[in-house]
DNA sequence: CAATCTTTGTGCACGCGTTCACAAAGGCAT
DNA sequence: ATGCCTTTGTGAACGCGTGCACAAAGATTG
C-alpha cells in the first residue's frame, strides 16, 4: 500500500482504534461481495480470511462497532454492511472535488466506484485556461478561478489533489480556505495544513521504493551476500556500508533534472 | 497515503524497522530538493520539518542506517542522499512492467518520475488483442500471452497490477510464477501470495473512506452531535448505534451492482 | 429439556514505534 | 588551547496494535 497518514495522528477517533478504521473498508468490501451472492451470516473466520486479517483481529475491530455477531453462527451479513457503511460515513452523500485533470485526474475522474460508495464527483478543476470546458468522463473541466465558488456552492469537504507537486501546497490551502477539511493527495509533496484538516497521501515513487528496499534484500540475501559481506553483523544497516567511500557519493544518484519532484504521483502533462 | 502493506509483516529488514523504511523516500526527496539548491548540510530539525516529521524520530531513523551526522553541524546531503539510495536499492536498475492497460495503467505508464529513480517500465501488458500493439507513453502494448516471456527476458522483479479486480489474482499469479516477488496493487481485491512475495496496495476508494469516516466524526461533534447523542460514552462506537433498528439494514447503503469491487482503484474499461 | 458443539468477545502479554530528554561529541570563537 | 554553544545519537518510558487462548453465550440436536 501507499503511505500512510500524514500530520495529525488523530489520537483515537471516538474509541475506534486508527488501524481498525483503516481495515473497515476492508471487511466492507468483502462483506458486500457475500451481499451479492445472498450469504445471510459469516463467522469471522471466513470474513477474516476474505479480507487477509487475523479472525481475532477483525473480532476485535468489530467490537469497537459494538459487535453485533451471534455465537456459534457469526454475523449477519446484510447488518455488518449496514453498520460498517454507517460507520464510515457511507450512508450520506459525499461531493468531492478533483483539481488537476492531467493523466492521472483523468483516470480519477473516470474511476466507476467513485460513485458508489456515497462519492460523487461534484466538479473537475484544472489551472489550465485550455482545459476549461473540455470534456472529462462527461463533465466540463473548470478553471481554478471558480474553485473557492466550487467548494462553497456544493458544500465540498474532500478535496482531491491531482496536480503537479508544485502547485499542491498552494491548491491545498485554497481548498481549505474554502471549507475543505479532508484531502487525498496525489502529488509527491508533503502537505502542511492546519490543525483539523486530515491529508492521506498516494505516491507511487513512495511505494516502488519500499518494494526496491525489500527486493534488494531478498537479492542480497541469496547470492551477492557473499560479495562484501564480512561477518560484520553489527545488526545495523548493511554489509556495503563498509565497501562504500566515505565521500564517494552521489555520482551514481544525483541524477539530473526533476527525479519527479514536480509531478503528481502519476502524470503527464 | 494508502493503505498499509499486506501479508508479510516482513518482520525486520536487517534490523532496520519497517516504519523507518517507509520514511527513507520521503527524506532522500527532501534531500534531493536540497541537493539540487546546493544546500551542503541540514539540521535533523530543518529536514524533518521538511519531511513533515518529529526531528528525533529522523535521527533515530538515520542512526539505523549508521548515522553519519557531525554533531553541533547536521548531516551532509549529498552523503546522505547517497547512503539513503544506496540502502533503498536505488542505485540499480529496476525494470518494472504495468499489467492492465487501461485508464490507470496507461496513467502510470505516462508517469516521468517512474523512470527517474531507478526504474523503467520494460513492458505494459493488456489482456485486450485491440490494444496489442498500440504505442502508449511511446511504449507498444503487448499482449498477456507474453508475460512470462517479458518478466524472464528483462529480470522484472517488480509488478504493479492496474487490472480489473476480478483480474488481479490470476495475474499476479502468473507474474509470481514468471519470477516476479513484489507486486504492487492497484487492484481493490485482496491477493494471496506465497511468502517471500511482497505486496502492497494502493486503493483510492479506501482511502476516500477513511477520510469520510474522520470527516463525518468532525460534522458529527459540532451541531449533530446533539441529535440523538444521550450521553450513553459506553468508549464504543457511536452515539448512533442506540438509533438504527436492529434489523433495519442496507436499505440506504447495499447499492445494485457492482460497488466497485471489479474495477482497479482507478479505470473506466 | 439437557448435553454438546460452534463461534463470539475479550483479558492478557508481547513487541514495535514514538517521543522525551540528556549526555557525549564536535565545531568555533576568543 | 580552552571554553562555549550547537546538534547528534540514544537510553528509557510509554502507548498502540497484534495475537493467543479461553471463558461465556447461544444454537442445535437428540
Amino acid at each position: 500500500m501507499a503511505t500512510g497518514r500524514t500530520h495529525r495522528p488523530a489520537t483515537r477517533s471516538r474509541g475506534i482504534p486508527e488501524a481498525t478504521v483503516a481495515r473497515l473498508p476492508l471487511y466492507l468490501r468483502a462483506l458486500t461481495a457475500l451481499s451479492e451472492r445472498s450469504v445471510p451470516t459469516v463467522s469471522s473466520e471466513e470474513l477474516a480470511a476474505a479480507a487477509g486479517v487475523n479472525s481475532a483481529k477483525l473480532r476485535k475491530d468489530f467490537s469497537y462497532l459494538g459487535s453485533y455477531g451471534t455465537r456459534g453462527v457469526g454475523y449477519d451479513v446484510e447488518y455488518l454492511v449496514y453498520q460498517i457503511s454507517r460507520e464510515l460515513g457511507l450512508t450520506q452523500d459525499w461531493p468531492v472535488v478533483i483539481v488537476g485533470i492531467g493523466n492521472l485526474g483523468a483516470a480519477l475522474a473516470n474511476y466507476g466506484g467513485f460513485a458508489s460508495r456515497g462519492f460523487r464527483v461534484a466538479a473537475l478543476i484544472d489551472a489550465d485556461p485550455a482545459m476549461a470546458g473540455k470534456p472529462v468522463a462527461g463533465m466540463p473541466v473548470q478553471h481554478t478561478d471558480e474553485l473557492e465558488k466550487i467548494i462553497e456552492d456544493n458544500g465540498v469537504s474532500i478535496g482531491v489533489i491531482a496536480t503537479p507537486a508544485g502547485a499542491a501546497q498552494q491548491v491545498s490551502e485554497r481548498l481549505i480556505a474554502a471549507g475543505v477539511t479532508s484531502i487525498l493527495n496525489f502529488a509527491p509533496t508533503v502537505l502542511s495544513v492546519p490543525e483539523g484538516v486530515d491529508v492521506r497521501k498516494v505516491d507511487l515513487s513512495i511505494e516502488l521504493q519500499i518494494l526496491a528496499f525489500h527486493e534488494q534484500r531478498k537479492a542480497g540475501e541469496g547470492a551477492a551476500a557473499a560479495a562484501a559481506a564480512e561477518a560484520s553483523s553489527v545488526g545495523g544497516a548493511a554489509p556495503a556500508a563498509a565497501v562504500v567511500p566515505p565521500a564517494g557519493r552521489a555520482a551514481a544518484v544525483a541524477r539530473k533534472g526533476n527525479p519527479e519532484g514536480d509531478v503528481p504521483a502519476v502524470m503527464p502533462a
